[in-house]
DNA sequence: GTCTATATTCGGATAGAC
DNA sequence: GTCTATCCGAATATAGAC
């Protein structure tokens, strides 16, 4: 890696991801990137633009693995692509998504807009199917993938893998 | 209130649960509480061990509220009394849940071994409820309540309240 | 673009008086 | 028990040289 910018950006993901923003000095992210402490300042506004940079970057990646389920046209795949997420994950982008978990709580950054159309093409795969309450059970499957997502990260994907066949029976899309 | 260590643990729970342990200072705890930043350290070995306190608190009133659960012999009443949990949750301790949600993540504090008795409660409910998957079930359905529980303190009840019904209905102990 | 040095404020913690 | 004063290191950020 030669881009010392870039090098920046990817070593305060990792930090920020672990540790948390808070959690984290300019000090410790300058001394793992191998850099000097003033560079971060030269090339983002302060701590705050350069988690901002890292956050640009998150919502980005979000949205293409997103736009593959939204611009699905079978409802049965929509629920097969939505379940298994979480399994899919790239562990090299594992960081992107603790961040994300993360910074919900110590920052209050929900990024709950960003998953509206998430919800909606749930709820209209639900209705294609034929289910009573299509919006609710858009919403629980919702939980459930988030909270699957967050044990994953935390306790790795073994914990958690024994529920992907079986979620993709309870909802029949296996 | 007169009790200046109770005040102290009373506004550093409030700010931790809203701030995270590393988003506030002692300075702030002891300005808000109104009582001087050395006599934080007079009540209390360090920053950590105010933490400590706290979660030890957390620790107690978590248990009895589980306790509820893990006694019942009934096992339709052991979903019911599961599902209606966070909703069920008196505001004034809010700040607890919402600090055990954000430790989780800023300090991977996770209390995972506290709930394992949950999780085998829930096991055996399904099991005597003639669940073809006991285990998975159990897994499910506390993934759900996360979720919901955590929907709650950062939208409000409200968001979460429809859900309610439909989960009572949908494991049908209404 | 990058580094070194430095300014400045902040945060955790202690000492000593009352 | 409580407060005031203070120390010291850490953290964010800037200045200036190369």
């Amino acid at each position: 890696m030669i881009d010392r910018k870039e090098k920046i950006l990817q070593t305060a993901l990792r930090l920020f991801a672990n540790h948390g923003y808070n959690g984290v000095s300019t000090n410790k992210i300058a001394s793992e990137a191998e850099v000097s402490e003033g560079l971060i300042f030269r090339h983002y506004k302060n701590k705050q633009g350069l988690l901002d940079a890292i956050l640009q970057q998150a919502f980005e990646k979000a949205a293409i693995l997103y736009a593959d389920i939204i611009t699905e046209q079978d409802p049965k795949q929509v629920l097969w692509k939505s379940i298994t997420l979480p399994f899919r994950g790239d562990p090299k982008e594992y960081d992107f998504w603790r961040l994300q978990f993360k910074l919900k709580w110590e920052l209050e950054i929900s990024g709950k807009e960003k998953m509206q159309p998430m919800t909606d093409k749930l709820t209209w795969a639900f209705t294609q199917l034929g289910y009573q309450e299509p919006e609710k059970e858009a919403q629980i499957l919702q939980h459930i993938i988030e909270s699957v997502s967050g044990g994953i990260l935390k306790d790795g994907m073994a914990s958690q893998e024994a529920l992907k066949d079986f979620l993709l029976e309870k909802y029949r899309v296996n």
